[in-house]
DNA sequence: CTGAAAGCGCTTACAG
DNA sequence: CTGAAAGCGCTTACAG
């Protein structure tokens, strides 16, 4: 810290509001609250000076005078073996919090295994209880995220749905990705490198349990560019429910024998260096790959050459942004909209070294 | 604002160091600011005590006690009929002077004329008189911008670099892209869309007063990245210094009228739209064309298919960070990296949309 | 319905 | 070299 220059005294604050108004700053504190106990007459003329004073709120001072704490719940997938992907989100909360904490916001972290919908179940129920402020969640299994929103919907506990949406949700807001639109790109990726008609593998590689409707929309918007821009490719489609790679291995190999003039493979989850392990073992030429995920395993295939591009949503951003909007909400009072979109972002080996996943 | 629940009293401020180390708050205070007039056994202990405690300062108390305030001066080129670039940055730095101006900051935004190194010259020595606490600059005028930064130097006036750098600049830090890495990403989206070796042409529209060594480093990256993968494309590159788009269609339809067989138009600055008009007019297929910046006239041109992709370097996260940067230096004492390198992000048609310029 | 006073965790003159 | 006191702009009991 080094020198700088003396402060000018505000002049424009809560006392100078109650000096005009001829009342106690007690008075002013109250309107600027709204709260109970003002008569309409003292209400209205310190709204009016409010007004013509253009009367900006101290923030720090509000934070420092406030004894009041908000806690928010987070609930997300832990980090598997699996996968890493949710490393992310989970650096982007603690961030946010790190940001935060001297305002009076306090952060409680709950993880569900992605591979157990139970899981999420009795987290969910065990958040209730802790009667949270606000809620952080990851929708991951649908049927139960619905279940535990329409409960936070009846207590009137905001929250805020992060990686993908629910349908007609009434909490605070959305913060991920458009998927459609990011099959979509994915689309226009892919037939960039196509020089003519060719034939396309997108390779779903996931257990039952996951969320396909995730998947499906992803793969909607890939096929709907090819048919809006009329691109006669040969959109073949490979379903890979073992997650293992020795039974993801065997599948890609028949389904190539069979198929050997893929030119292309999309796959539409992280699982993509499965894919690029298979390749890096067929003695095959070049087959265009995109996947899914700044994931450590991924980006050592890019590095490689064998995956070309991978697609990303910022996971660590929409965990920090969701933080931020439960305390634009709560503590700034902020109005907010439905839902953010997060950027569809391209990596390559080229520029995966600048990215800020 | 919504409930919330009482916060607990702390417990580990200044007030408790002072009682534990039997002086008043004040001598803590002095020794949390190394400042002089305490005796080096008292000094000592007060350390002591507050690594015991690990103590974290309230920043908010701090900011609304102190009567310090730091003024940044910012210097950049205004935004001109020719490009709306500019734009971005200073959004940033507006976004980031509502972020912190509680913290007692104050932002005083300087502009020059990209087409005239004197007004770069005369706002710079304006600016010295004014004798800001930091400065955040975009060296657009490379040897001006040594000139300007060597005073700073000398007067201990820290100074964050964005958009292109200084070599070896003692400044507080960079913010801005990797140029040649840039160029080099750029080449790597050529290669994909050519099946074989093609005529590649760069296209480098620019007054000679303007910065040439930008546009060389991306150059440079462009053309390694074809030589480093043995990749024998032929590659063609015009020189416009005449800006004007009559001067810059005549030229285009000159040359490839010598060169019908070019695939793919580079070019390396954001005027890439006036390639894409010309390309509009012309009767030939389809030429992949990449160029730089979100703007307006190009998104337009991205929309129509006549530009395939843009490269994008988050200009107003430049103008953003350059302030925080500044703000974390001066009012939370932070220590700095020297180069922060933004994203080389890749924009088309299908990601435009959610892209965050 | 309203106000006086204490306090949030710091910094800043001022006095010694 | 050190401390007591006032103050930053708010909020919060408490009393009336």
């Amino acid at each position: 810290m080094k020198k700088g220059k003396k402060k000018i005294t505000e002049n424009h604050g809560v006392k100078e509001i109650a000096r005009r108004a001829n009342v106690s700053i007690a008075t002013v504190d109250r309107v600027l609250h709204n709260r109970v106990g003002v008569s309409e007459t003292t209400k209205q003329k310190i709204n009016e000076i409010i007004k013509e004073l253009n009367y900006q709120p101290n923030i720090l001072a509000r934070r420092l005078a406030s004894r009041v704490t908000f806690t928010f719940a987070v609930l997300i997938p832990k980090v598997s073996d699996e996968t890493d992907f949710w490393a992310a989100p989970l650096y982007g909360v603690k961030k946010a919090e790190r940001a935060i904490k001297e305002y009076g916001v306090k952060i409680d972290v709950y993880f569900f295994d992605i591979n157990d919908r139970k899981s999420f179940e009795e987290r969910s129920k065990f958040i209730l209880k802790k009667k949270p402020d606000g809620i952080l969640l990851a929708p991951s299994f649908i049927n139960e995220a619905i279940q535990f929103t329409s409960i936070c919907d009846k207590r009137n506990i905001p929250y805020v749905l992060i990686d993908s949406n629910i349908p007609n949700q009434e909490g605070l807001c959305y913060i991920g990705p458009h998927l459609f639109r990011s099959g979509y790109l994915s689309a226009q990726l892919v037939n960039f490198t196509l020089a003519k008609e060719s034939e396309i593998l997108i390779v779903n590689i996931a257990k039952e349990v996951d969320d396909h409707n995730y998947l499906q929309q992803i793969e909607d918007g890939f096929r709907a560019y090819f048919k809006y821009y009329n691109l006669y490719h040969d959109i073949l489609k490979l379903e890979i429910v073992s997650t293992d790679y020795s039974s993801v291995e065997k599948e890609l190999a028949g389904f190539m024998k069979k198929h050997p003039q893929v030119r292309a493979i999309f796959v539409p989850n992280s699982r993509v260096s499965m894919v690029a392990q298979y390749l890096e073992t067929s003695t095959k030429g070049h087959v265009f790959l995109i996947g899914y995920d700044f994931l450590e395993k991924n980006i050592e295939y890019l590095k490689r050459g064998l995956i070309d591009i991978l697609i990303c949503h910022k996971p660590s951003e929409q965990g920090y942004e969701g933080i931020m909007k439960l305390y634009q909400h709560f503590i700034l009072g902020k109005t907010l909209k439905k839902i953010y979109f997060m950027p569809i972002d391209i990596i390559t080996k080229e520029n995966y070294e600048f990215y800020e996943n």
